[in-house]
DNA sequence: GAAAGCTTGTAATCTACATTACACTTGGAT
DNA sequence: ATCCAAGTGTAATGTAGATTACAAGCTTTC
């Protein structure tokens, strides 16, 4: 077996190019991200990343190919850093717990809070954008845990009817409580603390709901 | 510099100025809406309302002033119509499922759709918008869901710690299904049944939650 | 070690607006 | 009827930024 199968991290040729490239994402994301895509100016990303401007056009022929190069990168590294490997066997507390908490966390860093606004903010223009990120990251993350959500629903311990509605619902309500928030209010920014009580809430809501209940 | 910074529904008077004003509105919401803020450009919402250049900038002072005036009057719109006057003893089922479908079918609309995706979208730029926003509309509708929740939870029928809190999630949950996957995906046009459809699951496990429980 | 092919820096081009200026018209109160 | 504030159309003005052109300077490969 010559490597992985995957992606990313290849660290031994890196050329003169590759370097370049590397230094232009960055320096789009940052800029793309402070201004929009709109207002950003392509002389400002190569001021940041060093470089020609006509080094940053062969590579990228346009500001939307730079742009949706940059997205697509990062779309692939947010979600690729949310997954969370779930045995068919760990009790569904502590499953939903941890892929809520992996996944909330990352998405309240400030960078992925902005870039999660960017790809909202796109709408009508790039409509690709907005649903190749959508397919790659939650629908698969999703996808995970409603897999998870059928096993433990196969084991007795949950009861219900369409697990992929179930799982995008979990998700949903976790990232609610505090991203949803933090989006409208960039002042909003809740510590890991925050995130656990917000995240014990959710899947407690999520188990048992609000009802009282006969005594047991 | 605007005019007076007030607003609503006086409908006797209407002179030639109110006429310009609602007209020009109504064309930067389009082309806002359209575009982006930086996109849209002034001369085109002329063409659209009518009326002349000079008037528009008479009017709001600059863009930044149109695009406020516009965005304030749309959110106060938006949100004004997502209220439902819930009486403290409607059973909790009813009252959850009105609340969440009246602002889901709201939401959904294309143009709420879009206004939020604006709104979101605007991050850095303009941080007073999303904040005003959010304060006029979710939080309200959430306050006002608190305090029937806090009714019914007096009246035994359901068992909250934070009321605030457990509204919010509620709301959430209820546009995590159908919206979310609107804002990311311009095709997903959910119709009433499917909203309807998606109320019940949600009202559902907001009051039961999914975890099998000993037989009665 | 020299040609071929990227890179670089800088300076055009070309457009697209925001914003103003101006000269003129018009609605409606006096 | 008259007058004035507000409205209109058109044409500056000025800036900003995407995209290209050009004339050199490195790197790499044969």
């Amino acid at each position: 077996m010559a490597r992985t199968p995957v992606q990313v991290t290849e660290d031994a040729p890196k050329s003169r190019g590759d370097l370049r490239r590397e230094a232009f994402l960055k320096a789009a994301l940052e800029v793309f991200l402070e201004q929009g895509y709109e207002a950003a100016s392509m002389a400002e990303i190569v001021t940041r990343a060093g470089g020609s401007l006509t080094t940053l056009y062969n590579q990228f022929g346009d500001k939307q190919g730079l742009f949706l190069a940059m997205i697509s990168e990062r779309a692939q590294l947010l979600t690729a850093s949310m997954f969370v490997e779930l045995s068919a066997h760990t009790p569904v507390e502590i499953g939903l717990t941890r892929i809520a908490e992996q996944s909330v966390t990352k998405l309240l860093e400030p960078a992925s809070l902005e870039l999660y606004r960017l790809i909202l903010g796109l709408g009508a223009k790039f409509p690709d954008v907005a649903l190749a990120f959508q397919k790659n990251g939650p629908d698969r993350v999703s996808a995970a845990l409603a897999a998870y959500l059928t096993d433990r629903a196969e084991a007795g311990e949950i009861e219900i009817e369409d697990p992929v509605e179930a799982a995008y619902l979990f998700i949903s309500l976790a990232r609610a409580g505090l991203v949803t928030r933090a989006l409208l209010n960039p002042e909003f920014r809740p510590g890991q603390d925050d995130i656990k009580a917000s995240v014990r809430t959710c899947v407690n809501l999520f188990l048992n709901g609000v009802r009282v209940r006969p005594a047991t």
